[in-house]
DNA sequence: CAGATAGTTGACTGGTTGGTCTACTGAATG
DNA sequence: CATTCAGTAGACCAACCAGTCAACTATCTG
């Protein structure tokens, strides 16, 4: 078996970078192996259209920050500190590209998705595949509070659906506002959204 | 002077209608002619190009529903129930659109400057200024809130934009899941971010 | 009715798009 | 050393893109 390329995966990522700080409307076939330096004979070679590439892009993606996302969620955390762990890493993370690109890029996923979810479904159901996942991490992290005492939801599943939508909204807001500020102030908002209780509570 | 036209204001609705359901990106001025009835040769005549068209569809859009909202968030309606309301109305109206066009469309705000913020500064800035209107709408509230001893609010100004990145990130989620299901339960999240005591606290 | 103004028409351009196709190349196997 | 086959090359295509332009028309004012 002749030859082996790495061409595949440069083809995702160059299509991830592009449609991640543009958008997936703009984001050209051209420009996606310009940057990958490939030709048009290869992407096509791997990628029978570019909705196809965009799914493998996001399934690849996911891919690389899965082992990330274990780590940050791990059970051997405090399960409200995962949470902090976790917001603080995409804070970081985005506010170092906004370094590199100049802007606040938000949730990919959520930006592509957005984009496209009404004309095409690979690429919506592929975005919420990833969602799925991604909401276990809130789910259990929040299950384990909750059995701690730490909070009040005897819904896991739906208060980490909401806590998600609400993040997603925040990130979403910064890219369109390119202002890193409420990603900042999420930790505190997290908190209320999840109803944590108060050791020192004035409250109610 | 000779001659009025509603095309103008025609060009804005159907660019709206397209770039709301599909996106910014695969909305063509062809397209937009086609379904505002005008030729190519008008669309220029009234615009200089699609940003700034787009940025006039956002304006118009908001100047349509202006009265609306001061309706819905009249100082005579208590401050928590101009939520309510609001979070009604606009579930009310996607779940309409819905029937019409088979998706939930979320806020065409947040899809069309989400898109276009890091390439399209005339677009995201429009964005942005039609944003900080509506954020006053939940920033009175909020203080009027607050002064009611309803909830527990010093900066009302940041928890206005909190409560507003949330709910935008419940209708970008229910967009790309097409599901309305989030927005019908995101009137008890709001009440958690907003704080919202409880009368017959169990809470703490 | 004359002229000015506000709006309309649609052919046209030059560049770009996603996608196709055929010819080629280079490494491993027998 | 020849065959095989994964991968590469890049010319090519029709459709479409945003934007231009010069000619045209309808309506109001004097």
């Amino acid at each position: 078996m002749p030859r082996v390329s790495d061409m595949k995966q440069r083809l995702t990522d160059a299509a991830l970078d592009l449609m991640w700080e543009n958008s997936y409307g703009t984001t050209s076939v051209d420009a996606i192996c310009d940057r990958a330096g490939a030709k048009k004979g290869s992407f096509y070679y791997f990628f029978k259209s570019k909705s196809e590439l965009t799914a493998a892009a996001l399934e690849a993606e996911w891919n690389k920050n899965k082992a990330n996302m274990d780590a940050l969620f791990s059970p051997t955390t405090p399960p409200l500190e995962r949470f902090d762990r976790y917001f603080d890493y995409v804070h970081d993370r985005l506010a170092e590209l906004k370094e590199e690109c100049g802007s606040i890029l938000g949730c990919p996923l959520l930006s592509i998705g957005s984009e496209v979810s009404t004309q095409d479904q690979r690429v919506r159901a592929t975005v919420d595949r990833i969602w799925d996942r991604k909401i276990k991490y809130f789910e259990s992290a929040i299950r384990d509070a909750h059995s701690q005492g730490l909070i009040m939801a005897p819904d896991p599943e739906a208060k980490a659906r909401a806590l998600f939508a609400c993040y997603h909204g925040t990130l979403a807001q910064a890219r369109v506002q390119n202002d890193v500020e409420l990603i900042r102030d999420f930790k505190e908002v997290a908190r209320d959204v999840l109803g944590v209780k108060h050791a020192n509570a004035i409250s109610s």
